[in-house]
DNA sequence: CTAGAAATAGTAAGCGTTTACTATGGGGAA
DNA sequence: TTCCCCATAGTAAACGCTTACTATTTCTAG
């Protein structure tokens, strides 16, 4: 082997564990207080000092140290957020859209996952606090449990009182008072539209499959579509709505179960997309016809609703705009007083996308 | 309002910016020094010295400031991974799978995506750099391109000089003598098994469509496909190749081209599933069936490859394991010589999962 | 010419932890 | 009783950077 670190080698030219701004300041014989001047730029530096600077951190491959850096004051740039499932496309495109915003304002992204446990995601959030995130957004419904929404609220004030906040991604407030930042979209108004079009469409019996209970989600859709029913005058019957998780395992499982049973349903209503592809996919072993014998619609509009075939009539939610809002609010300066006056919330719409999943019940 | 700091309320007790160990020190009465052993748990403390730092913990609720405790000298617990799309569920299930085996390990994970910018993939691996993270993971096919690859070098030699490792997931080698760690799949022999099945059926004439040219993913899959082609003994013809990008929208316009000319295949590769998705789409819409005109076939075996109708023959990677296995093995001790020797790459199988696009070609 | 304002550099004090050393008190062995 | 060791706790020195001050030139205006 030849000598590996020629005086051109830029990254590797000295061993070490990583140049320092003293090795560089040395190289370029001036001090550590002019290098970082140099670097962060905010302060005059002379051009030629500058120029031999900047060399020597290409020669020596240099890059700070953003815990030195986070130390001494300046900002982390960087934003946390946490989901349920990187996987899940739901999350998936709310993280992108998180991503590229947080990128674009020039932050890194912390991403990390709860597994559906609350328990987790209070730890989560006190991982995130460690790393002194600009932000800490945390996405997707939440559970109802008290205890809970009292920790969660405990660590909302202590982000705030840490200059960081707590950004509220689809999910309800944890009360007045607690300084939370938050960006919804229309749960509620969008079940509504579903179910009324579903109803329009002739249906009376529509089945609800899907979401967990005690689950804010679950909890907004099923207003709509309550809400929906009682319009039309039709009567709610609880042996027609089957909470239990989101998911396509159990949308599939649900609804073999569903159909041993003799309902008299002529539509379903699978709490989230990936429940009504479960859903079809049920049907379609049973040989049963959709929209021709049964009707479904979804919610999210993620990928799978236009893959499926039927493609699935579902409700659209804007996912990447709702993680760009997301991260444009938290970094925001809020105005100088916290105050609840400010708009700290932000909901996005939602509409219904039709397609072909859904037709008038068939005549029996 | 009333008092909204009374000495139980947790984490609000104190405004401030959040409060220092220095500061449970004094709550606790004891010194700094203890504190940090307290928590940190490595070296005896009095059981009742234990209690009262804790107490003191939850009072003032302090978390540690993570970048101090990475400047003195700790690990920063972050492993690092670099993809093209978090909405991209090939990428999305290896993220998956870094995520939990990080979260396994008890680190967090700061993930970015490139969005197939090689400039900005470098940019990435700097930025990592400048965290320390554990390891910097990067995931998916790279550029061939020579002068991209020096750079990437120069960057596993420094991320190795500072004791962290680049990790390249389902890329191939930054040649030899480079630091890195690698864990792949046999593209290449998921592409001859598939292409082969094809053949097996009766197909000699499958067009290839999509990825990137002068990538790696690209070239390994054409290299198993014209290894299969080869093997049977049936002619190459560069009118059946159609490189381009991955994704259901390339797919979809490139189909819709190729079907205005007289190519005569009888069946299709598409470089990903994606690709096929978009390849199915233009078919159904210009009423050719599949399998029964033609046979269509995918790579990955990610979700939609079950969703599709018909159900999609592909080529199964596994995503997740994969992305656990790098994770693993960044953070393994690597033995005290960074010696080549060491087994610092890991591939992982792929096989062909047969479902309902391909049939025997027709009669013609 | 000279005083005072730029412009440019250097000094050194943190930022919040970890950890090598040092200190203290109490027990048991001899 | 005297020593030595163990269990605990404290002191203070990094870690690598930013930035308020201070110092030195070099202009510019009067």
């Amino acid at each position: 082997m030849t000598d590996k670190s020629s005086p051109t080698d830029p990254i590797h030219a000295r061993g070490g564990s990583g140049a320092t701004i003293a090795d560089v300041a040395q190289a370029a014989g001036v001090s550590v207080a002019t290098v970082s001047r140099a670097l962060s730029g905010n302060y005059p530096v002379a051009k030629a000092t500058r120029e031999r600077i900047f060399r020597s951190v290409t020669d020596l491959g240099y890059v700070a140290n953003a815990h030195a850096r986070a130390l001494a004051g300046a900002t982390t740039r960087t934003v946390g957020i946490i989901i349920n499932d990187v996987a899940d496309p739901f999350f998936a495109y709310i993280a992108r859209g998180v991503e590229r915003q947080a990128s674009a304002e020039g932050r890194l992204c912390l991403i990390t996952a709860t597994h559906g446990d609350k328990e987790r995601e209070l730890a989560l959030v006190d991982l995130m606090r460690e790393q002194r995130t600009d932000a800490v957004i945390v996405v997707g419904g939440a559970s109802d449990d008290p205890r809970y929404r009292k920790q969660m609220a405990d660590r909302a004030r202590a982000l705030a009182a840490a200059g960081s906040a707590l950004v509220l991604c689809g999910r309800p407030s944890l009360g007045p008072g607690v300084p939370t930042k938050m960006v919804t979209y229309d749960n509620e108004g969008g079940a509504f539209a579903i179910t009324d079009y579903l109803i329009s469409q002739g249906h009376r019996r529509i089945l609800y499959v899907g979401g967990p209970r005690d689950f804010s989600t679950t909890a907004s859709r099923l207003a709509g579509f309550y809400r929906a029913l009682d319009a039309r005058g039709i009567e709610r019957d609880p042996a027609l709505v089957h909470e239990g998780a989101f998911g396509r395992g159990f949308g599939y499982s649900r609804m073999r179960e569903l159909l041993e049973q003799d309902l008299g349903f002529t539509a379903v209503f699978g709490a989230n997309d990936l429940v009504a592809a479960g859903i079809l996919e049920a049907l379609e072993e049973r040989g049963i016809r959709v929209p021709e014998d049964i009707s479904v619609v979804g919610y999210d509009d993620v990928p799978v609703a236009s893959e499926l075939r039927p493609r699935l009539t579902t409700v659209r939610v804007p996912l990447e705009e709702l993680g760009r809002e997301a991260v444009r609010l938290a970094l925001a300066q809020s105005p100088h007083d916290a105050g609840a006056s400010s708009d700290n919330t932000l909901t996005v719409g939602t509409h219904i996308v039709i397609r072909d999943s859904v037709s008038p019940p068939k005549q029996s």
